[in-house]
Parts: structure tokens; sequence; C-alpha cells
DNA sequence: ATATGTGAATTGATTCACAGCG
DNA sequence: CGCTGTGAATCAATTCACATAT
């Protein structure tokens, strides 16, 4: 049971979710593999398959529930929870997400927000005050934080984990351009957007521009 | 010539320049694949055989050079030009992208930021004026711009992915939890911290926690 | 000797065709 | 019939072993 999901699967579900919230939202109540497909930018085929992989959650000859699709995706997903999240780095990219509206929407609740610089301890940023990083520990037990935005800047990214890690949390999301080690059982996804332009310059330059036609 | 490059390797050959830089910041003159792996956070066969998917940089017996190394990198992802970049929509995160102080050090100059609400217009962010997204053909010509960040609402991108499109950029590095669809010739890196945090969820808690030890 | 470059083997992911249920 | 679920086939990516160059 639960046979375990490929990480490239589990990258779409995200997106399936979200193209299902969307039909949720217009009131639309079944859909089927090939609109899911073409919403979520992939194919009908790839979009049974994944899902076959979690489980049996369409009915044959009529396509998903939305309803149903919904509420399995966000079990297998971990969703059925809310996860107290930390920040930690209080620069511009850390303010932002403190400000973001729409965490609690998806079932992350900021629970912290933490930096090294006495200017900004004190301070507020969202509704959270801002704590000194030496506070962690105390934070992520009282408030049970298993996961954490890596907001700082990319030569203190490794020490900020480190301290993550030993106060107990166990998934990070990394916004600094560095690679980050962690023992196992500890989780990284980066959000690299510094290399995002360096793909994209990849795409547009590597290769000659061969002038393509965005005509048809 | 210049065999294509799998995404896989893309990819990582941008985790590669920066772990060189961080060598090369620190003076070292001589890395093996093994260092570079170990840093990377991946192995030393992999490392060899990506940086043999695009040219002959090393020398057996030794290893690679660091200068060269750089050189390259930057040669096959095409950063040995200056990419002028718009950031389209000036919310938290395109203000806080807008004041990101290291774009230039890799050869990204901001050159453009937009909005569609009249209250935002006509200030500045960074050292940006921000300007009406009605302007946007006009300065991605004026500019040269090819590529942008995609800052607004998720409800809005699909929208404003169009207009850039319109207006000629072919690169778009899109912040939204929304798929983005553009026409062939045209390239999408999503940066998605929303998904982020529930692909860690998953990991977390999708599968039961299975007392992971830490030890040994 | 030493560490790269690369074909071969393996593993994983995607695509497909169609069986099977409604 | 229509559309899902799934084994088989194809394709891509990773791992490995070793020949090769310095």
């Amino acid at each position: 049971m639960a046979a375990s999901i490929p990480p490239a699967t589990v990258g779409r579900l995200v997106t399936y979710l979200r193209v299902v919230d969307e039909f949720a939202a217009v009131g639309v109540e079944r859909v089927s593999s090939d609109e899911l497909g073409e919403r979520a930018g992939t194919s009908a085929f790839q979009v049974r398959k994944d899902l076959a992989t979690c489980g049996r959650f369409g009915t044959r000859g009529s396509g998903y529930t939305v309803a149903t699709l919904e509420r399995e995706l966000r079990r297998v997903l971990g969703l059925t929870r809310s996860w107290p999240v930390a920040i930690v780095g209080m620069g511009r990219i850390g303010q932002a997400l403190a400000d973001y509206p729409n965490f609690g929407r998806q079932d992350f609740v900021l629970s912290g927000a933490f930096d090294v610089d006495p200017a900004k301890v004190g301070m507020r940023a969202g509704s959270l005050l801002i704590r000194h990083l030496d506070d962690l520990p105390d934070v992520v037990r009282e408030h049970g934080i298993e996961m954490a935005f890596l907001t700082v800047p990319a030569d203190a990214a490794q020490d900020a984990a480190k301290a993550l890690v030993g106060a107990g949390v166990r998934g990070l999301l990394n916004f600094a351009p560095a690679v980050i080690h962690v023992p196992a059982g500890v989780f990284v996804e980066s959000v690299d957007f510094v290399g995002g332009l360096q793909r994209l310059a990849f795409a547009l330059g590597g290769r000659p521009a061969s002038t393509v036609g965005i005509d048809g």
C-alpha cells in the first residue's frame, strides 16, 4: 500500500491540485484526464499514470469528480493538516514572504521570523515579530515547526541550515543561490531564481536564435 | 557540433558554475570531479559526464583548471553577454527583486519595471522607474529585453505572459503559482515556492514519518 | 600514478495501446 | 461507447567500469 511516488510525479500532483482548485472555483464538478492535462501543461496519458500511481480516483467512462480528486490529492500530498512554517532571514525576500497573503489558504501558517541583525530583531514583518536566530529552538518547539524558508544571503545559507536542522526542522525551502548539505531525513527544496535566469539564458542564447516563428 | 544538452544537465551546469566561482573566490586554481561533485551535491561520475557533454575541459591526471572551467561554463550557458531583464508585477516580490543586489555580477541587468496599478506607476523601485504595462513594447524594443520576471498574482499571470510574448520577450521566469502557456520558441522557468512547500509537506508527511534516524 | 572521457549497463520516466469498467 | 487504469515499449538519465591521456 502507498507505493512510493516518484519525485517527478509529486511535482505534477502539486500542479494537478492547483488546476483542480481552479475548476472547483468556477463550479465544475467533473473533469477528464484530457482537460486536466491541457490545463496542467502535460498529456492526458501522464495525468492518468500519475493519478493511478496513488490510487483509483476516477470513474471509467465519465472522468474524475473534482471534489474527490481535490480531497485525495490533498491527502496524498500531506495537506490534510496545518503546517507551521518559519522564515529565517528577514531581508527583502523574507519580508516579502511574510506579507504573502495566501499561505493560509494552502494550510501553511507563518509561525516565526528570524534574523541575526540586531537592527531587525524586535521589528514586525507582516503579523510576525522578528526574533533572533538564537531563539529558534524555543520557537520551533513551541509551535511544532517542521519546515522553514531559508532566505539568508548565499554565504550564510549553510550555517543557517545547520541551525535549523539542529533545532529539529526537517524541511527547508532554500532561496539562496547555494547548495545546501543536510543529513539524511532532512529535505531541501530549492527556489533558485538566479539559476532560473541562467537556464533561460541557455535556452535563448546557448543555441542560435534560429529565427523561431510564432505564427500559426 | 554543440550536441544538444539535456535539461537535467543544464540545471547542474548552473550549479557547477556557482561552485567553480566559489573555488575561484578563495584562490583555488585546479579542481577534480570529486571535489566539484562533493560541493555540488552530486557524484563525480555525474560531473564528468555533464562536463564531457559540452566539451573537453579537463586534463587527465590532474583535473580541471578553475579559470578555464568558469570561462567554458559561461560560454555554454550563454553568459558571455549581458541580458537586460524586465520585471512585470511590482508587488512585494517584484519590489524585492528590484532591490536584489547581485544580478549585475551575474550578467543580468534590470532594465524595466511594470505594473497596471496607477498607484504604483511613476514610483521608483530600486534604480527603476515603474511604468505602465502598456509601455512594455516600447521599453522592450528600446533596451533589447529578451527575458522577464513574471511577478503578478496567479490570476493575472497568463494575461501578463501574453503581453510579454506579444512584446517580443522569449524567456519568462514565472513566480506565480500557475501554469503559463506560451507558443513554441518561448521558454518558461518557474519558481514555485508554494509548490515547494507542498512538495516538502509530501516528503515530511505524505509518507509515514517512519522514525528516520539521523544517527550513523 | 592519477583523474578525465566515454561506451555499456542499469535504472527511471514517459509514451503508447488497449484491456476493463461504467 | 467513453474514459480510466495499466502493462509493454520507448526514451532519457544515471551509474559504472575502464581505456586513455598526461
